[in-house]
DNA sequence: TCCAAATACTTTGACGTCCAAGTATTTGTT
DNA sequence: AACAAATACTTGGACGTCAAAGTATTTGGA
C-alpha cells in the first residue's frame, strides 16, 4: 500500500488550494509527527524481544546513570519529562519485570525511590546494543540530516522552556 | 520544574560516559521524539475548544480536500498512515459529533463511506483557523528551521518506504 | 462455476498517556 | 506550636493506538 506520492506534498497543495494558512508550518509539524510515527514504530520493534518497550529503557537507562542506580519518581518524571502518573505505570511495569525495586527515602518519607536491579542493569545493557544496533530507528538521516534536526528543534525545545540555557554554554 | 540544563546534552553525556554506541543516532531520535511531546501538547490544546483533537482534525480535512467530501475508511487509514482500529475509532467519535456520516458505497458493499457533514465542514474551518494562529505548535522554530526538519525527515520517510518517489519528480 | 485468498471494516483486549482527585508528608508562616 | 500550602506519589477515568481475530464481500484462478 506505499504510496506513489508525498503524501505531505500532496496536504500541503490541498491546505493552500482551500486558501488555509500556515501551509508550512504544517508541514513542519506533519513531518515531526510522521518522524515520530516510524522512529517509535522502529524501536519498540527492537526492544521487543529485550522485553522493553521505550519508556520503561528509558526510565532503566536514566537509573544506570547514577551513582547508586536510584533516582526519586519525581525525578524520574522530571528529567524524561513524562507526566508523574506515567511514571507510577512505568516503575509498576519494571516492578512487576524484577528489573526496578521500590525503596522508601531514607529521609523524606513522601517520597520513593526506584532503584535499579541486577536484572534491570543487565536488561538495560541488552536494549542499548539493541537500540544501537537499529541506530535508533534513524537509520535514513544523514549526519547532516541527524545535526539540522538537532539544532532545529533544540530552537523549539527551548521556545517550550524545557529548559533555561545558562549563558555561558551555548553548543 | 524547568531544568538549567539540557536534559538531551545530558543524556549523550551520560551515554558516552557509559560506553554506548550510536549516541548521535540516539540524540536525534529522542530530540524528534520530544518535539512531538511539544507539538502534540500545543496542538491538543489549540483544538480542545473546537472540540477536536488533531486525529479527528485530520480526517475532517482530508475529507473536506476531496470533491464530495467523502472517502472509503480504508483510504483515510492510507493517507494518514494509521491503523484501521484507529480509524473506525476516529470515525465513531466524529459521527458520535455529527461531523461526519457513514454511507454505503454505491458499488462495494465491503466499504464503508465516510462523509462530510455540514456541521463538519465547519468545524473543521475553526480547526485549521486555531491552528494556524498557534502555527501548529513549531512557533519558535524558524524558516530555516523547518525547512531542514523536513527535508531531513523525508530522507528519513522515504527510506521507511511512506511512498516511493517518481524518478521523475524529486525536490 | 466454485472456492480459496484477498480486501474492508469492526470488535476486543492489552497498553500507554494524561488529567483530576485523593492520601500522606513536609514546609513555610504566623 | 499550628495549620494552610506545597510537594510526592497513587488511583481512577477518559482517550488513543495497535494487534489479532471475526464477519462480510469481492476477486482471481482452477
Amino acid at each position: 500500500m506505499t504510496l506513489d506520492f508525498d503524501p505531505i506534498d500532496e496536504a500541503a497543495a490541498n491546505w493552500r488550494g482551500a486558501g488555509w494558512a500556515a501551509v508550512d508550518a504544517m508541514t513542519a509539524a506533519t513531518s515531526i509527527t510522521r518522524a515520530h510515527q516510524i522512529l517509535s514504530g522502529r524501536i519498540d520493534a527492537a526492544l521487543a524481544p529485550v522485553g522493553l518497550n521505550f519508556s520503561r529503557f528509558e526510565v532503566l537507562a536514566l537509573l544506570s546513570f547514577t551513582k547508586e542506580g536510584e533516582l526519586p519518581l519525581g525525578k524520574v518524571g522530571d528529567r524524561l519529562q513524562v507526566h508523574p502518573a506515567s511514571v507510577t505505570n512505568t516503575v509498576n511495569r519494571l516492578e512487576a519485570d524484577g528489573l526496578v525495586a521500590r525503596k522508601p527515602h531514607p529521609t523524606d518519607r513522601r517520597t520513593t525511590l526506584a532503584v535499579l536491579t541486577r536484572d534491570g542493569r543487565r536488561r538495560v545493557e541488552q536494549a542499548a546494543v539493541a537500540l544501537a544496533e537499529i541506530e535508533f530507528g534513524v537509520a535514513g538521516l544523514t549526519g547532516d540530516g541527524r545535526r539540522a534536526v538537532d539544532a532545529a528543534i533544540l530552537e523549539l525545545r527551548v521556545a517550550a522552556g524545557d529548559f533555561v540555557v545558562p549563558p555561558s554554554q551555548r553548543r
